[in-house]
RNA sequence: GGAGGUGUCGCCUAGUCCGGUCUAUGGCGCCGCACUGCUAAUGCGGUUUGGGUUUAUCGCCCAUCGCGAGUUCAAAUCUCGCCACCUCCGCCA
């Protein structure tokens, strides 16, 4: 949700920022209306309440002087007075139940409309849809296997050659899309885990794990029930939802409460299990592991001051590269399109390996500043010195287990089918250097 | 899953039986002011959150007593449903 003063003083921002993610403009024009309605039924509503307290008040001690009054004439006109009062007050009871049903019916249409309300885009970020990205670094080289003199393999066949991933396996138990990382392959997994986790511990993020079944209004807050909605399970008998990233949890952690803002920037390290329906992806990356129903990951997730968001965004983008850096795949960065970004995202910046067998860079971090609209959502907010307010929240992906893994076969391969292990990750590999086909 | 108990504006707490001077009591903490060599102590005032109106300020109004519905002229208080926590029983990684 976006600061609804915006929508007062300046709606052509809102109006920009909904042009430029290619999303309704008119939805603003519908908003300003029902921004005024609501305040009208409310205003109605609140006049007509202190009318019936006023009434109200005079009613109680009518009656209890009603109660000692002694002789019939006064008792009589007593009487008169409270069934003068108790009449007038019937009718007012009806208009004050009418208007507040009015002004709640405004207010739900008003809500209604701002969840369909994407965040802010920021003015930096490149204007245009999924291709419209622009590339801000390029790291490392990509290896020439021609030189080298033997074709990659890609990971699927490096995963069987080494006894490491199990798709068949994975289909036949519980269909497309899922798979079994088994003997090197879950020991990478583990490793991987623990290098995330002692890099993000050694930055002071906080580690967690978090649940990854989640209440609707966890989800909603994040702002994963609007476009996104199609992708996320739903548990119908419990109307609950599988988390597709520990973003929810993370977020929803502090929901309906108010930081002070000695406390600020919070940062937590979370690892979960992350579900995905992949709908509306039919043939893309039917093959491997590049998309799953179900995976690890290790996210970062921020509470910090809304003047200190795009400071921390540059942090998490560095945290990402570090650990990437350490991997040694070669990757590129790319400022996302504000077309792409999603709903919650003011900017968002993805790290994309280079994937060897498909001469390509694909995602394998993502991190976005979300700015103030998660927390306005979640009802997240902070006290300083200025009062109370809405803080921001930024996430970045830290190790998302399968991509990676992914790109630490196809990149470090050797002839034989053979894996390289990055040095940084040996030690938690018990010293491993090569895994090497069973 | 069963039985019982609890839920009040940071923390603790009064109020709930018996609806209306509840505009929710008191203490602690915190903020401001006064007093005092300093500190402490004391005194006075303030201290939930959200919305509206006004905006140069002060102010005024509405909602908010776990959440939601209902009864009533009127609900922290009565009724129903739900949720969370605690105790015990049952079941179970």
């Amino acid at each position: 949700m976006i600061d609804p003063t915006i929508l007062r003083t300046d709606p052509d921002r809102l109006r920009e920022s909904q042009r430029r993610r290619g999303e309704s403009v008119e939805l603003i024009d519908e908003l300003v209306v029902a921004d005024v309605t609501k305040r009208q039924e409310q205003q109605r509503f609140d006049e007509l309440r202190n009318e019936q307290k006023l009434l109200g008040k005079q009613i109680g001690p009518l009656q209890g002087a009603l109660k000692k009054a002694g002789d019939d004439t006064s008792r009589a006109e007593l009487q008169q007075q409270v069934d003068a009062l108790m009449a007038s007050a019937q009718t007012l009871a009806d208009q004050v139940k009418a208007a507040e049903a009015a002004a709640g019916a405004a207010g739900e249409a008003l809500d209604a409309l701002w969840l369909r309300v994407s965040n802010l885009v920021n003015l930096e970020s490149p204007v245009g849809g999924e291709a419209d990205f622009t590339v801000i670094e390029e790291v490392g080289t990509p290896r020439d296997f021609a030189a080298e003199g033997f074709p990659p393999r890609d990971h699927v066949d490096l995963g069987e050659l080494l006894g490491a991933i199990d798709i068949e396996r994975g289909a036949k138990v519980s269909g497309s899309r899922f798979f079994y990382l088994k003997g090197p392959g879950a020991l990478l997994e583990i490793a991987l885990l623990n290098l995330a986790m002692q890099q993000a511990t050694s930055h002071g993020l906080i580690p967690m794990i978090t649940p990854a079944l989640v209440l609707p209004s966890a989800m909603e807050g994040t702002g994963f029930l609007g476009q996104a909605a199609e992708n996320v399970y739903r548990i119908e008998a419990d109307d609950m939802y599988l988390v597709g990233t520990s973003e929810v949890p993370l977020a929803g952690y502090h929901a309906d409460e108010i930081i002070d803002a000695s406390e600020l920037p919070l940062r937590y390290a979370g690892w979960s299990s992350c579900f995905r329906r992949e709908a509306g992806s039919y043939g893309k990356d039917t093959r491997g592991i590049i998309r799953v129903h179900q995976f690890d990951k290790v996210e970062m997730f921020v509470y910090c001051r809304p003047e200190d968001a795009e400071a921390e965004h540059a942090r998490l983008l560095e945290w990402e590269r570090e650990f990437v850096d350490a991997l040694e795949i070669p990757y590129r960065v790319i400022d996302v399109a504000t077309g792409d970004l999603g709903s919650s995202a003011a900017r968002k910046f993805d790290m994309e390996a280079w994937i060897p067998t498909q001469g390509a860079y694909r995602e394998i971090t993502s991190t976005s500043n979300t700015t103030e609209f998660q927390a306005r959502r979640l009802r997240i907010r902070m006290r300083d010195e200025n009062g109370t307010r809405p803080l921001a929240t930024l996430n970045g992906t830290l190790c998302a287990m399968p991509r990676v893994i992914v790109a630490l076969l196809e990149n470090h391969q050797q002839a034989d089918g053979s894996v390289v292990i990055p040095a940084a990750l040996r030690p938690f590999m018990g010293g491993l250097d090569v895994i090497s086909p069973t």
